[in-house]
RNA sequence: UCCAGCUUAGCUCAGUCGGUAGAGCAGGCGGCUGUUAACCGCCGGGUCGCUGGUUCGAGUCCAGCAGCUGGAGCCA
């Protein structure tokens, strides 16, 4: 018999057919007159299903009755109207057959968990309606990332995950090697001898793929990656994981204002698909974990996002009268809580701020005629920061040495980046968004561990 | 890494002025009901994070340690 999901029968309340449905008890009400309330969740959508089971069964003394929460059922009978208020059909059981029971242990009570409780037991989390509700979430945003992308005619490229650059220095890296660490071969200088690891040199995980993803871009023209970045970082906060996934597009022939252009489409695309595809679980998260959470996702669809300068930035806070813990001076970094005065008390929806001084930002972020600042971007939303950060490439080969000079990187260890410059060299921009921000902003959730399934931070990798 | 806070039953939490521990939920038993975080009654359930100190007496005050959480930095 063929299995029938819970959210396909609440959209098409077939009364009257026959039906089949596998999932897990969440709870079983038991009524005097001889029968019970199963209420069925298969994951397929927050709801419940309710299932009528009656005495008439076989195993309804034997096992429907000790049937508690997280017990596995398959349940066939018939889809009836129902005469509860809850909810239009139910299931009139004419079978259940039970998998696996759920002892008095099962961790998961009817009640509410608090978030921290249920990171400990990160293998029975996925049943609880808040991270069914978020996992889907990220699955549609999932899906919308390739969607926005594809019909827009970028392609979709893989990027190493084991890499032998480091990148921009976005971060401590992983190092990966086979080398037996009790027993290090070493050199006659007594350095380690790399050249007797796997790879016959020092390799680590990528931080990015943008450096990679360039080389594509310069071929094929717009590219994206999105795929998992390792960041060794002793970062303990709720914005930061070791293991995460990024979304990197890159676009030759680009410059920052279509590169911006094309991070606030992407955004807003996203967060419409859900808002469309997520109704259900958005009305979770909005009533039990942000208040508010739909009309700020509305509200960041609903206009344009504000465009400012770095410079221009600096002016406002300045000129606000609000008084921060780090006051806000051209040539040092935006705090935290400059950018949340900016998106959340000054502008009241996210902004694009671009052309930073050079001094504290990566090396291939092409040079302003100023030379003091150049041609990069960060996308700021209320709540979460900075989600987006990209550039326009420096694609001068002159400029870009220098560049690289002046903070203290080897050409040598870039040659196939600085080929790039030297062949068919061409302007190109893209940026780089991390996924979980981006499931962080949808779900309203406040803690980063939270919105994907296995978090990896300091000290902590579970499974 | 720095700063602050927290740690009491399986879970969520209360615990006053320092006087040897309480509720709800979950579990068991019984009752009631087309119920819906069902409801009512009864029962079982505790190394108060760990170590030490102050005190006649510490869940409560002090110190150290551990774990967790939040904020900051680094960043996505």
């Amino acid at each position: 018999m063929q299995i029938h999901r819970v959210q396909e029968l609440f959209k098409q309340s077939p009364v009257g057919q026959r039906v089949s449905v596998c999932g897990w008890v969440r709870t079983r009400r038991d009524a005097k007159n001889n029968f019970s309330f199963l209420e069925i969740n298969d994951g397929s959508c927050l709801k419940n299903l309710q299932v009528i089971a009656d005495g008439t069964l076989e195993n309804y003394e034997t096992d429907v009755k000790k049937l508690g929460t997280g017990s596995s059922v398959r349940v066939e009978g018939l889809v009836v109207a129902s005469q509860g208020k809850e909810q239009a059909i139910e299931i009139k059981a004419e079978r259940v057959h039970v998998y696996g029971f759920a002892p008095e242990d099962f961790p998961l009570q009817k009640k509410r968990h608090g978030f921290d409780y249920l990171r400990t037991i990160g293998h029975l989390r996925p049943r609880t309606n808040t991270f069914g509700a978020v996992t889907r979430i990220r699955h549609t945003l999932a899906m919308a990332v390739h969607d926005f992308f594809r019909s827009r005619g970028f392609f979709y490229v893989h990027t190493p995950i084991i890499t032998a650059n480091d990148a921009e220095g976005a971060g401590e890296m992983f190092q990966v090697t086979t080398l037996d660490l009790d027993k290090l071969p070493r050199t006659p200088e007594g350095k380690i001898d790399y050249a007797r690891d796997f790879f016959g040199r020092r390799t680590s995980l990528t931080v990015s793929g943008q450096l990679e993803g360039e080389t594509y871009a310069m071929a094929l023209g717009n590219i994206y990656t999105f795929g998992p970045t390792f960041r060794a970082e002793n970062s303990n906060t709720t914005r930061h994981l070791a293991e995460f996934w990024m979304i990197e597009p890159e676009m030759a022939f680009a410059d920052l204002d279509h590169n911006a252009f094309v991070a606030e489409e992407f955004l807003k695309h996203v967060i419409r698909a859900v808002l469309e595809q997520n109704q259900e679980d958005l009305n979770l998260l909005d009533s039990f974990v942000q208040k508010g959470l739909k009309e700020s996702l509305q509200n960041i669809v609903a206009g344009p996002f504000a465009r400012m300068t770095y410079t221009e930035a600096i002016e406002v806070l300045e000129k606000s009268g609000q008084k921060f813990e780090y006051p806000a001076k051209w040539g040092s970094s935006l705090q935290t809580e400059h950018e949340r005065y900016l998106t959340e008390v000054h502008l009241k929806k996210p902004v694009i701020l671009t052309d930073y001084p050079k001094d504290f930002t990566a090396f291939y972020m092409r040079l302003n005629d100023d030379k003091k600042t150049v041609r990069n971007m960060d996308v700021l939303v209320p709540q979460i920061g900075e989600i987006i950060g990209g550039s326009q490439r420096e694609e001068r080969l002159d400029v870009l040495l220098e560049r690289m000079q002046e903070v203290g990187l080897k050409p040598e260890d870039y040659e196939f980046y600085i080929d790039l410059r030297k062949y068919g060299t061409a302007p190109h921009a893209g940026f780089g968004l991390g996924f979980e921000r981006l499931v962080l902003l949808c779900t309203g959730m406040g803690n980063i561990r939270d919105v994907i399934p296995f978090p990896r931070t300091p000290g902590h990798c579970e499974f």
